[in-house]
DNA sequence: TCAATCTTGACGAGATCTCTTCAAACCGGG
DNA sequence: CCCGGTTTGAAGAGATCTCGTCAAGATTGA
């Protein structure tokens, strides 16, 4: 038998030789059920043109993050912005709208906004009810809510994607007690917002570990930087001035230079071992310089590419899920920075 | 204007439109460099046809590296059987040929022999100068010899594809430091065979590390498995008995279980820190028991897809080379292993 | 050198695809 | 129910592709 032709797509896909057509020169006309029918049947047909055919409607996703003064939220930005391009065969557009995570009614206001211009969403934001509520809604109409890098509970989302945060700090918490070795002491554990599910979630992990397995070592105190690096910084200075006893510091969200100044203005950067997340290029160049001692690094374009997939997935313009949502974590130190 | 047809196609690699046809449609008959003139004016075109254009002629890789009873060469293989089937559009055939590591002159007529018969070679063997000498005279006729997780000197190679062992040894050099901590204490370092270039790198740079940065820490051995995971066990079993103050055990080879019950069989399991390489899914098992402090990984599966598409790029089947043909090392330890 | 084989191009018949036109069926809103 | 717009199918003309056949070089090996 010589291979398949339009004709027996046709009949396969229970169409006219003309909508096949139509589908397969993307000249548009055809309704949305019945192009998938078509390039379902073509692509079971091994018909190769069916595989790079992109498809006809451009499906809009919103992206929800805070402003990129974070690098991490900077670097998804980037990916997101550049993912517009990279996967020209799903025929998705994002687009980028910024959230003040300490506003929730304006991210409510947006979320309901976009529930008329956009077909799926992509969010990192704290846990928050009234958010929850909004996406809940957005997603009452089948469009899928996406939680990203930090879930959101309650919030009917189609899929976390984003590494496993219990298990980042648990990572950092091991490395925690190790790096303490015998002696162990006072650890202080800055987050970002505690009302972000994967901050949360890191320092329980953090938490768990020490006590788990590392009972010399103590978590003196949790701090909450509000995502702002300098202020970061100002809890380290005055931590380390009011307790000698601290010897480690697990900086969970921003400001990596301004907790090593605050290090080195006390006399005490060799004195206490400093973790954090993100490896990102001005930190990497800390931590080769020996200014920080581990990095728990989630690889945002990895992420990023996750996400793109399961949402092509989800629009049945791929042909399955990617094989984790779960991305991986990445221990980096001095010699593998 | 119209969307390219086959003429234009043939107007612009110079040739007749037979001959285009016979390259879009695989129908044989046509010389190398015609074809690649076609398909490459094709792509420039932008003839989405010919993106997924199997080429006609099958090139015949052969892989030498020694037995898989190496979990690491068993994987190293198994993926590169894998790659005949998962890269279709390359049609690159790999065959795994077994070379003894101890036997050079065999390595030496087999890669005579293979010359005949295959366009390529990859390549995992210790240092020898029979040995580089026979490469040289494969890839003299333009064929490229490619080394594989381990390099060799002088052997006209195309490109080395594996981690920076150097840096890979470094890592766990520093590891080592750090988790002995400021009372340090000698170690021991088991290499498989000190003439496989990339154990002696890992060796080296797990030295300087400690000569740099951690004074405290004394190699006192440095012995060779052979790759043979019983003989690891023993020459730590022997190791620890004769000198107490040996507090680190680094293993670059074959060989985590015996050393596990080398270690425990002394009653030592907790007075040692056990770094080793490889993630395979016993030592996996190990580590996340505690058996195994830290594991340097570098991912075969990755290896293998760069040693594939870097040989694709070499033989104009694929536009670039892979974007490095170093592989990253990974650090895993109790909770991310 | 000669014969066998391979490569390339030319040609043509038929298959297949592309694109337009037209009409019937369908659908939602007055 | 009617109306305008959309979707679907049918048909046909021409463009394009597919594939066999043939012949003229080119290459190779005896």
């Amino acid at each position: 038998m010589g291979k398949p032709t339009a004709r027996d797509l046709a009949v396969a896909a229970g169409v006219s030789l003309s909508t096949v057509d139509r589908v397969l020169n993307n000249r548009g006309g055809v309704t949305e059920d019945k192009e998938r029918r078509v390039l379902d049947c073509a692509r079971r047909l091994g018909i190769d043109r069916a595989l790079n055919q992109r498809p006809a409607r451009t499906l809009r996703i919103a992206v929800l993050l805070q402003a990129p003064d974070n690098p991490f939220h900077a670097a998804v930005q980037a990916n997101f912005e550049a993912a517009n391009r990279d996967f020209p065969h799903y025929n998705l557009q994002f687009r980028i709208h910024h959230i003040d995570p300490a506003r929730p009614a304006m991210t409510v206001d947006l979320v309901n906004a976009l529930s008329a211009t956009s077909d799926g969403l992509v969010v990192v934001s704290p846990q928050n009810d009234a958010v929850a509520a909004a996406l809940r809604a957005f997603g009452r109409g089948g469009k899928p809510v996406m939680t990203f890098a930090t879930d959101i509970r309650d919030a009917g989302r189609y899929a976390y994607v984003g590494p496993d945060n219990r298990k980042a700090g648990r990572v950092a918490g091991d490395l925690m007690g190790r790096l303490l070795g015998r002696e162990g002491g006072d650890v202080v554990v800055i987050s970002g917002m505690l009302s972000m599910i994967g901050h949360e979630e890191r320092e329980m992990g953090f938490r768990a570990v020490l006590r788990e397995r590392y009972p010399r070592c103590r978590v003196a105190d949790v701090l909450e930087s509000m995502e702002r690096g300098e202020r970061a910084g100002d809890l380290v200075f005055a931590a380390l001035k009011s307790n000698p006893r601290i010897r480690g510091i697990y900086n969970a969200s921003a400001g990596a230079q301004p907790v090593v100044d605050a290090m080195k203005a006390l006399g005490k950067r060799d004195a206490v071992v400093f973790i954090t997340h993100e490896l990102t290029e001005d930190r990497r160049r800390l931590l080769r310089e020996g200014m920080i001692d581990a990095i728990i690094d989630q690889d945002p374009a990895l992420e990023v590419r996750t996400a793109v997939e399961a949402l092509a997935a989800r629009f049945g313009r791929r042909d399955g899920p990617p094989a984790s949502l779960v991305t991986p974590i990445h221990i980096h130190m001095i010699e593998n920075g």
